[in-house]
DNA sequence: GATGAATGAGACTTCATTCAT
DNA sequence: GATGAATGAAGTCTCATTCAT
């Protein structure tokens, strides 16, 4: 019937969760469809394919993370530590919260080989999050050290988001955030601006 | 016809590298026996269903990583560091050689939440990999910290191995292994029983 | 929105202008409303389903032929061979315009067995056509041979434009009304009135 | 169940006895499935796809005719006329036997602007049916007059058959083959080899 | 042991049509 | 009169699995 009963970002956050918990290949459009109440065939009023609907949640989850998370790292009313000790509570909170780990990851390992169109936000999504730790680390370390520990506190987290997920076990995680804050705790020396 | 045109490990080899690229949902039994020369019916003589076959390839894969790889730690004709360097080259070579990461990770990301069989396997590896390194750690650390810090390497390695997989970039998986030969280069000062 | 964009002629050309191209079973709604700036849903204001829109088409185009073409023929200004060699110059200009043939014929043999309702305005059509060569070589012959060459004459011309169609080839219907005219050639002999 | 049910051949017949009455779109692989009595999901074991099995039904139809029908034109034992003779009787049975026309008109026209894979196919068939009659022609003028009728004849004939698929009357297609055997009676003069 | 034809469920997608606004 | 969201049936195609040979 005519009344619209979604609109598309209401669609694009019900794909995401079928996304979240089935994956790229195991979702399907029916399964996406039942979640937000529609039809499968409806589905393509607002997307085209299945591919343009996942790469539209992967823009939008990027974006989310960017304004929800990584935007604090350059609000320079924080100290460079209260930065990096929120983005920890954040990003743990967002990686616990639903035990599903992390979308670009869990998408991006699957589709690497086998759909193209995925990899440019997905990468997008972690040069966002190496960027802005780049940044906070900037206040103790020059430049170039500040991206390799950067790209290194990303891996770590990453390693540990994939333990979690595998062992079904929180803690990991949790543990890898403290030690993290405790090695760049001469962050804390650093007064905000 | 009674002639045996392959036998089962071979066809968990071929199994194996389709899986590796396509990963489990995208690999069709077609691609598979297609890979080993049979058809598609013919590997229903040696495995049960797909499920069955990807446990049997999670198996052998583990194996051969405990044979080839993790055993080297409980070789105690070498030092500790020289266990470790072993280690790194030996994973550092099998993840870079074909850029498709690390299996047990892929398969596992791609299957939590839809086929609980392979999770056995999949966590056994991880466990055989954190006990070795905790083996190595030990010789310098009480068993706890060990434990610890194996279990942190194995994340940064992970992290790095899926970084490297959608940035296609080595560099970023060579370096967190020397790194990590860097961090623990007081197993240096321990000889060799 | 009580304005109204287009009338009911105007989206008849629009949808003519599509069936010529893609056929009856390939045409959607949605082509042909977004050949005149409509949405789908809007040409349902007009017409009551495709057949119905199709029928339209078939309508308005015979009564463009009668109008513009078939005509001539009986414009008793005109001598006998000046009709038939007006009529070729514009059937000749119609079909070869747009590479697309003959609508009656396309339409008509794609639908034959599918779609009863065209089949009236399309035998209509080649009924128009026949009469009005029939009329113009009655003005040398009996009715009986005179609707016979018509027949005839179309049942040409139509292989002509087939062959056209599948060749991509305008010589062979050039051709084709060259002989035509030669054939006649005694029409000229006839005065008008 | 795994005996072989049809082969590729039956197949091919099946899905032409469909395409010659529905057409190209409007038959569904359910349909021609059900001719031959499988499922539609089968049908993709021995061709790939839609469009490659009408090739195939292409091939197989413009291989019989050849076969069939043009082969008559070379056979040096008949008369020139004789060929002629048996050349319309034969496609006069084919064209009237089922009502359904000429399958490479029906098709061609179809999808001529839509489907390229089957253009070479159709113009083959007809530069076969050409080639036959020039040979024939030949008997009693140049090379490049027979040609010109033969193509002449070919354009009559397919414009008949199709009125007579409109009309649903068989009598113009036979006086059209009439008329050709007594434009041509002059071939009776030629005695065979 | 190997084949490969057949199945049947289910995938993605298209589209004529409806109707509340 | 126009919209465009929604439907639902149908279309093409895929694929794990079975089983007679």
């Amino acid at each position: 019937m005519p009344i619209q009963k979604i609109d598309k970002e209401e669609l694009v956050k019900s794909a995401l969760k079928v996304f979240k918990v089935k994956g790229y290949h195991k979702s399907s459009m029916a399964d996406i469809a039942h979640e937000c109440g529609l039809l499968k065939g409806s589905i393509y009023h607002y997307f085209a394919s299945k591919e343009a609907l996942m790469v539209e949640v992967l823009k939008y989850l990027r974006a989310r993370y960017n304004k929800e998370v990584f935007t604090l790292a350059y609000n320079e009313n924080l100290s460079p530590y209260k930065k990096l000790q929120t983005l920890s509570f954040l990003s743990e909170e967002i990686f616990l919260a639903e035990t599903h780990g992390c979308f670009f990851t869990n998408i991006g390992l699957e589709t690497v080989n086998v759909v193209d169109e995925f990899t440019a936000e997905i990468r997008g999504f972690f040069e966002d999050w190496v960027a802005c730790l780049t940044h906070i680390f900037e206040a103790i370390m020059p430049h170039d050290e500040a991206l390799l520990n950067a790209e290194q506190a990303v891996a770590e987290i990453e390693g540990a988001v994939m333990l979690m997920q595998i062992y079904k076990d929180h803690e990991l995680l949790r543990r890898t955030h403290r030690f993290l804050l405790e090695r760049y705790k001469d962050l804390q020396k650093v007064q905000e601006a």
